[in-house]
DNA sequence: CATATATTTGACCATATAGTTAAACCAATT
DNA sequence: AATTGGTTTAACTATATGGTCAAATATATG
């Protein structure tokens, strides 16, 4: 036994994992993934029976580290404020390092919603939502909790899943990607943190009742 | 000449527009977008030569339908507040009248920038930049107008592009999907208007220089 | 060492799929 | 009615692709 062939499940789970982030399911090839491995096709269906278990496999773990990094905004004993931008620092370096992801999360699941249900019920949303709603109950009413949540997902992925296109256009505006995405580190959360803070002094001014 | 001979350029059209929108390039099937339209595949091939001619038409007039819907923000004569407020309104419902939209167009880009290049050409970054840059003159700085423009691009698409996910998650809350993005049509550009407030409030307190 | 067990490979197979072709059909024109 | 030109179809082809298999090779076990 080398050293080579003791990994060679991980090789084929590696490649195949690069192959389906890059193409998705559909356009992804058993023999592309073959040959990333550097092993024959017939290996592929010997450790994973068939494309579709190799993909739930590789989706599922794809899925379970992307669901993973929101983690943070909920464990992490801090003020609300320093919480947002722990997050989106973590979050978007995170990201940063894999870009491809949010998209083939999103992609993927737009094509078989079937492949949330396992996700789904590993989220406890109640309690997510008890947890934010602690830290901002001066500022924010119940329902606003939901919209509040999808803001910041959408401030911190977004820019992420729609790399290409944004890459693209801010080239036009001589405007260096990497660097933006640094920038809105920084920018996001204090956004996020100004809509707030408004909130709460408009709030103040106009007390419901 | 029937009625309905006339139309089987564009009948193929629409069911090949379906079909893409719904599966992608990868996995759609010359034979479903044939059946969908009601003929035969070979006709498919004397209209458009190939898939992929027959997929770069329907791209090219989904990529014009969703670029054109950002227009709005520019055209109109409004003050800044009201032209967040009209651009949501507009882009959301136009959205949610095309969901799958979205998710189709960045997915396809981000797998083939080269899609890209045709619209990047036709769009004047700098022009409008001055137009927004000239509506928040005065409570923004010159360099934080992209991060504003992103931001606004976020919030109005990710909450769609991610509708099967976001769906989901919402159900598990008691929340009905199409319920939420309504009320996002209101929230969020209350969210950015109260943000863009907030930074004005306090570059007032701390002015530059 | 001999035997059993797990791993790897090259050669296959069956089917799906984009694309082609030649003939049929239809509608207008003379 | 015959001719012409555009449209439609059934049948077909070539190739790509997921998957299988039996033989070969390596590895562990008695």
């Amino acid at each position: 036994m080398t050293a080579s062939d003791k990994h060679t499940e991980s090789k084929i789970f590696d490649a195949a994992t690069e192959i389906f982030e890059e193409k998705g399911l559909a356009a992804a090839r058993m023999q592309d993934i073959a040959d990333r491995a550097k092993i024959n096709k017939a290996l592929l269906h010997y450790y994973f029976r068939s494309k579709e278990k190799l993909f739930t496999a590789v989706f599922d773990k794809l899925a379970e580290k992307m669901f993973k990094t929101f983690a943070s905004i909920f464990e992490e004993d801090m003020p609300f404020e320093e919480k947002i931008r722990y997050f989106f620092r973590e979050h978007m370096s995170f990201l940063q390092k894999n870009p491809k992801l949010p998209m083939f999360i999103l992609a993927e699941i737009n094509r078989n919603p079937k492949l949330l249900e396992k996700f789904l019920s590993k989220i406890n949303i109640s309690n997510i939502k008890t947890k934010i709603s602690a830290d901002v109950s001066t500022s924010l009413p119940e329902e606003a909790i939901p919209h509040l949540m999808v803001s910041i997902v959408s401030l911190s992925v977004f820019p992420i899943a729609a790399k290409p296109i944004l890459k693209g256009i801010l080239q036009q505006a001589g405007i260096e990607y990497n660097q933006f995405i640094k920038e809105r580190m920084q920018v996001a959360p204090d956004f996020i943190i100004n809509a707030l803070k408004q909130y709460n002094i408009e709030s103040r001014n106009n007390p419901k009742q």
